[in-house]
DNA sequence: AAATGTGAAGATTTTCACAGCT
DNA sequence: AGCTGTGAAAATCTTCACATTT
């Protein structure tokens, strides 16, 4: 029942990225009667209708004629596809400042993602206790990842750290890396990676700002 | 002299994310002799080479046919295009964990960014100092904002706090903002944006683990 | 009237393949 | 031999427009 596509189709990554955020809209809109429309959704998420029923009607046949979708229906058929309509078991590695800030974000938890268990290379963190997880050393990292079965991994140590636990967490059967560190990274085809790197979130915005493109897109990436 | 496009072609969004990722690839690789191939490059950033002279055509005649490019001159000219040839003056609202984090990543100053002051509407933490600078109340910002001349904010407000700041900051002349927040901000089509959602970026690992895609990307945003 | 779903058209992006330099 | 730059082809993505359903 997971993975179902209706038609060969796959979903490219533009379209994973935009339904992400009607997700946000189904979550936001105060729906009367749990109706969304494609007009509705387009509107909040800074894309055109056509699109949004694009992106939709990939799923499925979600959406009936002359009434729209279902908000809880469409939300459940949106998680579904992402992968979020379960707990993804994470770990941390790197507890920093950026750690600490994700990690009191609770948006983590409500979306179907749980850490674990924290990690760090510096001896004096080690034992120490963050949002209700004690901090063990890095050393550890390859057999906790494996008794916890944790499938992703979040990275936020220094930059030249990044590579060798990236390498630590392969060895140890991590499924996805969620990378802060503004390295690139090399993994193998069997674990996926996520980079974001804020440095180079910064240089789009002044992309954005040199050449004043016209179309305002509230969405952005 | 700024905003030289050769012809009249316009830098895709897409394109300018991997001119992101060029930079890096030409600062970190140890070039020999300063030249740099399409080949290394796509290589190091995990596209294809035939892609990479495309993106690079469209700076310019930067390439020398059967000697490749010289990296200092390229990375001048993708500074030059994605315009971070020059300080853009920044102010950061929202003084938590993240902020913090972002401010002691010092990729920002080496990339051109400066960020002249820090705000936060809790009153307990105005006037602490972090990272040199002085927290100031956010009933400050506006004036300060036109004062220091500052063109980007960087947004590290709790989500509701986010758009009556966005809109204060608008209202200053700000013409960029990076936004942590966890929300669709609404913003006039002269103020660009630029979104960084820590829920939706894992959302999209856990895509791409769900939907096995061949090729990895190493520099995968 | 208010919506979806979808062929067809249009636009954009990527890849191929190779001429033309060094 | 090695490498760029670029037409042309291919693939992909987006928009248009409207038949179809409630």
């Amino acid at each position: 029942m997971r993975d179902r596509r209706p038609e060969g189709e796959r979903l490219s990554r533009a379209t994973a990225h935009r339904l992400s955020l009607y997700l946000r809209a189904l979550a936001v809109w105060p729906a009367d009667g749990g109706r969304m429309s494609s007009t509705r959704i387009a509107l909040a998420c800074g894309v055109t209708d056509a699109q949004v029923r694009r992106d939709l009607a990939s799923l499925g046949h979600l959406g009936r004629r002359g009434l729209g979708y279902d908000a809880p229906e469409l939300s459940a058929a949106i998680r579904a596809v992402l992968g979020i309509d379960r707990v993804w078991r994470a770990v941390l590695v790197g507890v920093g400042n950026l750690a600490r800030a994700l990690l009191r974000y609770r948006g983590f938890r409500t979306q179907g993602f749980e850490v674990l268990a924290l990690f760090d290379a510096d001896p004096t963190k080690v034992g120490e206790r963050v949002e209700g997880l004690a901090i063990e050393p890095t050393e550890r990292l390859t057999d906790r990842v494996r008794d916890l079965g944790a499938e992703l991994a979040i990275l936020t140590v220094p930059a030249d750290a990044a590579q060798p636990v990236a390498d630590q967490l392969t060895a140890a059967g991590i499924r996805g890396v969620l990378n802060f560190a503004p390295v690139l990274l090399r993994l193998p085809p069997r674990v996926k990676l996520v980079s974001v790197d804020l440095a180079i979130q910064l240089e789009q915005l002044a992309f954005l700002i040199q050449h004043g493109e016209p179309a305002a897109d509230p969405a952005a990436r």
